[in-house]
DNA sequence: ATAGGGTTAG
């Protein structure tokens, strides 16, 4: 156009920067405005604010800066700029100031102002501008129920959300897509996901299939952003089932099912380990061609792997091969996870090599494959590394993976002085775990000082009753177990109901301990019965002082042989081929006896089995486990 | 000009 001799005027210029901004494209943006300024082109208030808009797309704050200042005319979008850029850049109170001395606000200064206290952290600064704004008489745009919606979820102010619901149907709101869209994230984030579907089930159905292939309007996208959000939000609950449920309603009713819903959707699997369906998922997702990216491919990495299958994790890991810490992180974990330490660590030693640098989960994978493979100083040396060359403080989290490995070590002394020289003795799952390795030592003097930490840190925490109990059990103190249960129910303490569950076809069945509401219940039972016949035959004793688990109140051989993972592991024998593994996730620690009766089932069937409890994962086969006997 | 979903750990 220059060449040509043509003079651009203030529309093609402001077109210009849009593109500039667009491409992040500082050198052209400046051109631009040096250009203009030798032409002595006429820069008003739209073209300067698009220089603005420029300069901090391209993260040139000084410019952005100074611009500002040199401009003749200012209006309030000018201002609005620049009180967002001063929040995102980190100068909270330069940016209040200049918002408070801000004559003419409009709506977008609040939104502004609201939107960027709550993204640096300051949520409730972020309420205060908002009550302000409510005074000060600002009608709420579509945006700013938006950004409050998503304000009430980061709070968990359930109150907050449904004030601005009530605001949103009053307002006229209620039939806007995307401000639907919010109030379903923020019921589901406020733990009411029956009010989330509730509100999911007006979601027009004109994005669904009918004639619609191939179009995304804005609607269809926020459509799509509801269910989305459900699904989330069931997964967010605990609710796998249903997530998956509404998962594949999606499938079946939608016309694209997005990147960030399958990501959500794999990272259910993983939770409650359904492997089957994680890998219909995948191959859904690669049949509809998308590439598997930084963030599916971690979760499905941990998905694999969680769900026992470390060769569907590899495999993915491999693919994907990107310098991503996240992607990382997932597979050291996984490899953990499964009891390879060894192999979690020369991971990690590759990681740093190729550049990239760890983060505070990195290290906590790595913590805990050294504590599950047993090497005391590499855990040492790492957990130093952490502190001083990458400069992050040791969480909660890696002190008690340091107290693991510690106590597995057999180091109690070390673990006592590690846990007050690191101000530790007021959590819990520190002296959970101290006082597992006392039992694992069989260091009974310890293990009873240990035991009255644990009760004075968590006196209504079932955990320390039944761990406690088990340890006197395993030394043979029966009076003083009793006498532990006894306490429990004096101080009316409640264990948490085990649950097991397992996946046949799409179908996931769950169990509870003695359930009796299964359609095949009769054929468990008198599988069960026979099969412990014939386990006794073969060494198997059941064991029910060893067994206080976290679950269940009674005791007695009868009961314990009626546990929720005995159920599921029977369910399975009867109903899956016998070359197929047996894969049943459980909601509790395993208890001693539940272990070695599928370590027997193992080597009697010639079946391999594996258990997810909360705590760590349990590779049945040919008799033994590859927790070995730790867990 | 302002917002609008996703990954690892626990």
């Amino acid at each position: 156009m220059q060449a040509k001799g043509a003079c651009p005027n203030q529309y093609t210029l402001s077109s210009v920067y849009k593109c500039c901004s667009f491409d992040s494209n500082l050198q052209f943006g400046k051109g631009v405005h040096a250009w203009m300024l030798r032409h002595g082109v006429d820069v008003d208030v739209v073209l300067g604010n698009s220089a603005l808009d420029v300069y901090l797309k391209c993260n040139a704050f000084q410019y952005a800066e100074r611009l500002f200042e040199l401009m003749d005319e200012r209006d309030v979008v000018s201002w609005n700029i620049m009180i967002g850029a001063y929040l995102r850049f980190g100068d909270v109170e330069k940016s209040l100031d200049m918002f408070r001395s801000l004559p003419c606000k409009d709506v977008v200064s609040w939104n502004t102002i609201v939107d960027g206290l709550m993204q640096c952290g300051y949520e409730r600064r972020a309420l205060e501008q908002l009550h302000c704004m409510v005074e000060y008489g600002t009608e709420f745009s579509d945006v700013t129920f938006s950004i409050a919606l998503i304000l009430a979820s980061s709070l968990s102010v359930l109150e907050l959300g449904r004030q601005l619901h009530g605001m949103v149907l009053k307002r006229g709101f209620g039939s806007d897509g995307f401000t639907r869209s919010s109030l379903v994230e923020m019921y589901c984030k406020c733990g009411r996901i029956d009010k989330a579907s509730i509100i999911l089930r007006d979601v027009p159905l004109d994005f669904r299939r009918k004639g619609n292939v191939g179009v995304t309007s804005k609607e269809t996208k926020a459509g799509i952003v509801s269910w989305g959000s459900m699904v989330s939000g069931y997964v967010w609950n605990g609710k796998y089932e249903d997530g998956l449920k509404a998962f594949r309603l999606m499938v079946r009713e939608l016309v694209v099912v997005d990147i960030r819903t399958v990501t959500t959707v794999i990272s259910a699997c993983a939770n409650v380990g359904i492997l089957d369906f994680g890998r219909h998922i995948h191959a859904y997702f690669q049949k509809i061609g998308h590439r598997v990216d930084a963030y599916v491919g971690s979760s499905l990495i941990d998905m694999y792997s969680k769900c026992g299958s470390l060769d569907g994790a590899w495999m993915i890991f491999r693919q994907i091969n990107e310098p991503n810490v996240i992607l990382w992180t997932s597979m050291i974990s996984g490899c953990s996870l499964q009891g390879q330490g060894r192999q979690a660590i020369s991971l990690f030693e590759e990681m740093l090599n190729q550049g990239i640098r760890p983060n505070e989960v990195t290290f906590l994978g790595v913590l805990n494959a050294c504590s599950h493979a047993g090497l005391l100083d590499e855990g040492c040396k790492y957990f130093r590394m952490m502190k001083d060359a990458y400069c992050i403080n040791p969480g909660v989290e890696h002190c008690t993976s340091m107290v693991d490995l510690y106590g597995r070590a057999g180091c109690l002394t070390e673990t006592k002085n590690f846990i007050f020289e690191n101000g530790l003795s007021h959590l819990t799952s520190v002296w959970k775990s101290f006082l597992s390795s006392c039992r694992l030592h069989k260091n009974v003097e310890m293990g009873k000082w240990v035991s009255d930490m644990l009760l004075q840190v968590a006196p209504s925490d079932p955990g320390s009753y039944v761990l406690l109990s088990n340890m006197c059990a395993s030394n043979h103190s029966w009076d003083e177990a009793a006498r532990v249960r006894s306490l429990m129910h004096q101080r009316g303490v409640k264990k948490q109901p085990g649950q097991s569950w397992i996946q046949l076809k799409d179908q996931i069945h769950t169990f509870v301990m003695g359930d009796r509401s299964h359609h095949q219940d009769k054929e468990i039972y008198s599988y069960l019965d026979t099969l412990i016949g014939r386990l006794k035959e073969i060494g198997y004793s059941p064991d029910a002082k060893l067994v206080m688990q976290d679950v269940e109140e009674e005791q007695g051989e009868v009961l314990i042989s009626h546990h929720s993972e005995k159920l599921a592991v029977v369910f399975g024998i009867i109903n899956t081929a016998h070359r197929l593994p047996i894969r049943i996730i459980k909601n509790l620690r395993i208890c001693t006896d539940c272990h070695n009766f599928i370590k027997h089932v193992s080597q009697l069937l010639d079946r391999e089995i594996i258990v997810r409890d909360i705590h760590r994962y349990h590779h049945f086969n040919h008799g033994s486990c590859s927790c070995e006997d730790y867990w």
